[in-house]
RNA sequence: GGAGAGGUGGCUGAGUGGUCGAAAGCGGCUUCCUGCUAAGAAGUUGUACGGACAAAAUCUGUACCGAGGGUUCGAAUCCCUCCCUCUCCGCCA
């Protein structure tokens, strides 16, 4: 949510920001119903004040019965024409609040202009492609292993839901527990968190209301499975004031995440990459407006650590303003190399969401000098999406002989150097 | 899920229609006293939003006693709905 104040004070500073993003986003309408709300809200509190006068004239009591009665009239008429305007202020109140939650963030001033993905920016590189001979789909590599049951993952729910067999589950739980040892050493404090959340969650981070379609929502309950780790997590603080000293807060959260992926319809249907529910580590983080545009940078960093300690060739992408999240000021996306389909796929999205979610989640902190406080800076990213991290293994790993070496720094947690192409099983 | 109890300031806890933004204690802050420490004395002590001021300090208005609604000139206090916590019962990994 941005500042009303600033959208009161600079509109056109604002105006042109949201510009640089993809889609329409007029402020003029907030500015409108602000003034109106305002005045309204004057009004009532006029009318109140009389109320109050009045009611303390009683309380100090010696009155002349007429004067009584008719100061008696005057408030209840007060209160009618007072609950008149509070109806219409009320009105205007949730009118403004809807319009401000409609609002994405303003990108940041590095952020490169542009439309859609193809005007991201290639930040760099890291590690060599392999070239491999008739190089094989990753689901043509698992299925072949037993790795991924595509059918009957349709059998149990429905399409985009995939069972991991035998060395395919095996290998989910070496990737998250990988990822969360390695984060765990940088700092990050290990989370599990709920995976049902409430609406109030969904609206601190930003999924809605603008996105209310696109997760999964229990028939019964006022309840969500969540789309990401970052949606507990963050609002694990909410409505909260920490102390100075707490910060910065480093979590790292491993959960399942469930997406209904309403709108990419076609996109992925084959394979691994798109499901309706996957596996993912994230990192997040808690900091300080002063510090937040380093601890991004370091995020960053940490996540494509994992990457390099998969020997996995990646690309940093820095997205351009009209590619970027609804709640990001700031935002990369790390892309790791398929070979089978001869190109970099996003398997991890680190943005800075500044005091975007902070605002409407209630985080704040008190600074250590005893002012006011202010609200946090939220920073997240994947560390990383461990369904896409199979399949970049099962493709960038494969041997001609349809095994699949196990990366180096998984063996200890896989206990195998190879996955045979005969023996798809799990040996105990 | 059923029955009962309860949700008050940073914390403990009083308050059953006006004198309550709210007693008291603890904690915090300031000052004083004491050779240091310990102890003691006095004062002070919430948040949010709006307005005044060029701005800060400050002043001022309004709201806030779990949330929302109602009764009343007036609600922490009475009524209704919801949420949460605790105890007992039931169920369960």
């Amino acid at each position: 949510m941005l500042d009303l104040k600033l959208i009161r004070d600079n509109a056109d500073f604002v105006e042109s920001q949201l510009a640089r993003r993809n889609g329409d986003f007029s402020i003029r309408p907030i500015v409108e119903i602000d003034a109106k709300h305002r005045k309204a809200q004057a009004e009532w509190e006029n009318l109140n004040r009389r109320r109050n006068e009045i009611s303390t004239s009683f309380k100090t009591g010696k009155l002349a019965k007429e004067e009584m009665e008719a100061l008696r009239k005057e408030a209840s008429q007060a209160k009618e024409k007072q609950d008149a305007v509070n109806e219409e202020r009320v009105k205007l109140e949730a009118e403004l609040e809807q319009l401000l939650l409609g609002i994405p963030n303003l990108p940041a001033s590095e952020v490169p202009d542009g439309k859609d993905e193809n005007d991201n920016k290639e930040v760099s590189t890291w590690g060599t492609i392999n070239s491999i001979k008739n190089p094989r789909h990753h689901y043509e590599i698992g299925t072949d292993l037993g790795i991924f049951d595509f059918e009957r993952g349709v059998k149990v729910a429905e399409s985009r839901f995939t069972v991991l067999m035998n060395w395919g589950a095996k290998f989910e739980r070496a990737l998250m527990n990988l990822m969360l040892d390695t984060h765990a050493r940088k700092g990050y404090s290990e989370v599990f968190p709920p995976i049902l959340v409430n609406r109030d969650c969904l609206v601190g981070t930003g999924q809605l209301p603008k996105f209310e379609g696109d997760y999964y929502k229990l028939a019964d309950d006022e309840l969500y499975l969540v789309p990401t780790a970052e949606v507990p997590v963050t609002n694990l603080y909410r409505e909260e004031t920490l102390d100075e000293e707490m910060l910065p807060i480093l979590h790292c959260a491993y959960t399942p995440n469930f997406r209904r992926e309403a709108g990419s319809a076609g996109k992925d249907t084959r394979g691994y990459i798109r499901q309706h529910q996957f596996n993912k580590v994230e990192l997040v983080k808690f900091c300080t407006p002063e510090t937040s545009e380093e601890e991004h940078e370091k995020l960053t960093r940490d996540a494509e650590a994992i990457l390099e300690a998969l020997n996995l060739p990646y690309r940093r992408v820095l997205l351009c303003s009209g590619d970027i999240g609804f709640c990001a000021r700031k935002c990369y996306d790390l892309e790791v190399w398929f070979p089978a389909q001869g190109k970099y796929r996003e398997i991890s999205s680190c943005s800075n969401f500044g005091d975007f979610q902070a605002r409407r989640a209630g985080l704040k902190y008190r600074p250590k000098d005893g002012g006011k406080a202010r609200y946090i800076h939220t920073i997240n990213g994947s560390g990383l999406a461990i369904g896409r991290a199979l399949a970049a293994i099962l493709e960038n790993y494969q041997n001609e002989d349809g095994s699949v070496t196990v990366p180096d720094a998984l063996v200890p947690y896989m206990g195998v150097k190879l996955i045979e192409a005969k023996q798809a099983r799990v040996s105990v």
